[in-house]
RNA sequence: GUGGAUGUAGCUCAGCUGGUUAGAGCACUGGAUUGUGGUUCCAGGGGUCGUGGGUUCAAGUCCCAUCUUCCACCCCA
C-alpha cells in the first residue's frame, strides 16, 4: 500500500463544516473593516528574502520558511562554506525568496512601491496567510490566517481610536468578552531613560511584559540575569507594580517618567486616545498595562494587545503604531498604525466556549432525486427553474437507489427532497418531503417554490 | 532552538508483569426494504500495531534512534 498521506507539521485542512465556521469569522472581520472604509488588497504568499530578513528581529529570522531557488542552486555554494557550517552564507546562497511572516511588512514594501497610486492616508485590510517556522502548540500554527488593518499615512490619534472601535465592534458581533490593553512605546523608552539604562530597553520591556505570566518575583529575577544593576531594579519597582485604574496609572507615570520627553509623550498620547474613548460607545474593557511590550519592535508609538477573558490562549489581536515602517525601503516619515486579527485562535476561542452560532443554514435547499435517464432530464430543467428563483438545488447525478440519494441528502442535512418520477412528470404535481419533519405535499412548481423561499 | 508526554482500523480507544490467528464502539459496504432518509436487525470489508534498528526461543508490549501529534519554555496571531 501507499504510504498514508500527512501534511507538513503545524498545518491544518479544513473541511465544510469547519469552513462555515471560518467564513462566519472571515465574513464578520471582513465586513467591519469594509464598514469602517478600510480598502482590500492582497500580496503574494511569497517575497524576497532581502525583504523579509532582519525585519522581525534574530529570532524572527529563524522562523522564516525559506525556499529553495529553482534549478542547479548549488552552483552558488562552495564548499568550503558548507564544511565550515556557515549557514547564513550556505542559505543566502540557495535561497532568495521565503513565505511571508506576517502582512505588514509586504505591506510595508506595497506601499513604498505604489507609493505614487495611493490616495494617503491609505486605510487598507488585507485577509491571508501567513508562515511561521514555530513549532507548534495550543493556539499556535505554522499556516494561520492574519487579518490586518493598517492606516498609514496619518499620524493621527483618531486611528488608534478607529481601530479600537473595530476591535470592539468585531469581538462585540463575535460575542467574546475581551480586554484591550493599550501601552505606548514611548513610556517603555521613557523608562528606560529614568532609569539610565536605555540599551537594556529590549530587556527590559520583553521582561515586564511576563509579569501577568511568571509574577513580580521571577521578573526581578530575569532582570537581573540580563545584567540589570539592583539600583536600576530598585527604580523600576514603582512603576512594574503600577496599579489603579487607567486614570490614575497615567497620572502615576506622568510623575514617574513626564520628566523624559518620550515618556511625557507617551503619557500624552496615551491620555488623549483614553479622554477620545470615553465620549465613545465602547462595551470592551480598555486597559493600560505599562508592561504590555509585545516582540516586534518596529513599534514606535501606541502598543495594542486583545485578549479573550475567558479562554487562555494568547492574543487574539495585536499591533501598534510605527513610524518608519516604510523607512528600510526607502520612504521616510510615514507613519502607519495596524492591528491584526488572529482568525485561528478566533476559531479556537468559539470553539472553546461553543458560541458559534448554529444558523449552520445548509448548503442544499432542495435535492431532486434522479429516477432514471429520461426523467433526469426532465428534472434538469426543474433544477434550472429551481436554481434561477434562487433556491441552492442540486440533482443526484446518477440513478442510484432511492435509499441512497435519501441517504446522502439526510448526510447533507439538505432540507427538502423534491421526487420527480414518471408520475409528476405527467401531473406536474411534485412530490416535495421536508427532511426534518419529514412530511410530504404534492403541489405545482410554483407554489413549491413559494413553500421552500418561505 | 530547549524540555516533557504521545503514536494500535477512517475516527475514539482497549490490549495486564513479553506468549497462538490484535479487539470494541462509531464510521464504511451490502442485505432485510426494486419510489422514501434519520430508528432497528443481519452480514461483510478494513491493521506489515508511526518508521528504522536492537534485545529475546518469542516484541503491539522491553531498549536506542528518527518522525508525528500534544504540552511547557523561547517567542508570538
Amino acid at each position: 500500500m501507499a504510504q498514508k498521506p500527512s501534511i507538513p507539521k503545524g498545518t491544518r485542512d479544513f473541511s465544510p463544516e469547519e469552513m462555515v465556521k471560518r467564513n462566519y469569522i472571515f465574513d464578520t472581520i471582513r465586513a467591519v473593516f469594509q464598514h469602517y472604509s478600510y480598502q482590500n488588497i492582497e500580496t503574494p504568499a511569497m517575497e524576497n528574502l532581502s525583504t523579509l530578513m532582519g525585519k522581525y528581529g534574530e529570532e524572527g529570522d529563524r522562523l522564516l520558511f525559506k525556499i529553495v531557488n529553482s534549478g542547479d542552486y548549488l552552483k552558488k555554494i562552495s564548499k568550503k562554506d558548507i564544511d565550515a557550517g556557515n549557514i547564513n552564507k550556505v542559505t543566502a546562497a540557495i535561497s532568495e525568496k521565503g513565505l511571508r511572516y506576517d502582512l505588514t511588512v509586504p505591506f510595508a514594501r506595497y506601499v513604498v512601491q505604489h507609493r505614487n497610486s495611493i490616495v494617503f492616508p491609505f486605510k487598507r485590510y488585507q485577509i491571508q496567510p501567513v508562515w511561521r517556522a514555530d513549532r507548534p502548540q495550543k493556539g499556535r500554527y505554522r499556516e494561520f490566517y492574519q487579518c490586518d488593518v493598517d492606516v498609514i499615512g496619518s499620524g493621527s490619534l483618531l486611528n488608534e481610536v478607529e481601530l479600537i472601535r473595530m476591535i470592539d465592534d468585531i469581538f462585540k458581533q463575535l460575542k467574546i468578552d475581551v480586554v484591550i490593553k493599550l501601552n505606548n512605546r514611548k513610556i517603555l523608552t521613557g523608562i528606560a531613560e529614568v532609569i539610565n539604562a536605555p540599551e537594556k530597553i529590549t530587556d527590559i520591556t520583553t521582561t515586564i511584559d511576563k509579569i501577568d505570566k511568571i509574577g513580580v518575583e521571577k521578573v526581578y529575577e530575569e532582570l537581573r540575569q540580563r545584567g540589570l544593576s539592583e539600583e536600576t531594579i530598585t527604580m523600576l519597582e514603582p512603576i512594574i507594580n503600577l496599579g489603579g485604574d487607567n486614570q490614575k496609572r497615567l497620572n502615576c507615570l506622568k510623575e514617574l517618567i513626564g520628566i523624559t520627553s518620550a515618556g511625557s509623550q507617551g503619557v500624552d498620547e496615551l491620555q488623549e486616545i483614553i479622554d477620545l474613548i470615553k465620549i465613545l460607545d465602547i462595551s470592551a474593557d480598555v486597559e493600560i498595562d505599562q508592561a504590555l511590550a509585545r516582540g516586534l519592535n518596529y513599534y514606535t508609538g501606541t502598543i495594542i494587545e486583545v485578549l479573550a477573558k475567558d479562554v487562555n490562549i494568547g492574543s487574539l489581536c495585536g499591533g501598534g503604531r510605527y513610524d518608519d515602517l516604510t523607512g528600510i525601503f526607502g520612504l521616510p516619515d510615514v507613519s502607519g498604525v495596524g492591528v491584526s486579527f488572529g482568525a485561528d485562535r478566533i476559531y479556537d476561542v468559539l470553539n472553546e466556549l461553543n458560541i458559534f452560532p448554529d444558523h449552520q443554514k445548509a448548503v442544499t435547499q432542495v435535492m431532486l432525486v434522479n429516477f432514471g435517464k429520461k426523467e433526469s432530464a426532465f428534472a434538469l430543467q426543474l433544477l434550472e427553474i429551481l436554481q434561477n428563483s434562487g433556491i441552492s438545488a442540486e440533482l443526484f447525478p446518477d440513478a442510484a437507489k432511492m435509499k441512497k440519494q435519501m441517504q446522502y441528502a439526510n448526510k447533507k442535512a439538505v432540507q427538502y427532497v423534491l421526487l420527480p418520477g414518471e408520475e409528476e412528470m405527467k401531473t406536474g404535481l411534485y412530490s416535495l418531503k421536508n427532511m426534518q419533519t419529514g412530511e410530504q405535499v404534492k403541489k405545482v412548481l410554483s407554489e413549491l417554490i413559494s413553500l421552500i423561499n418561505g
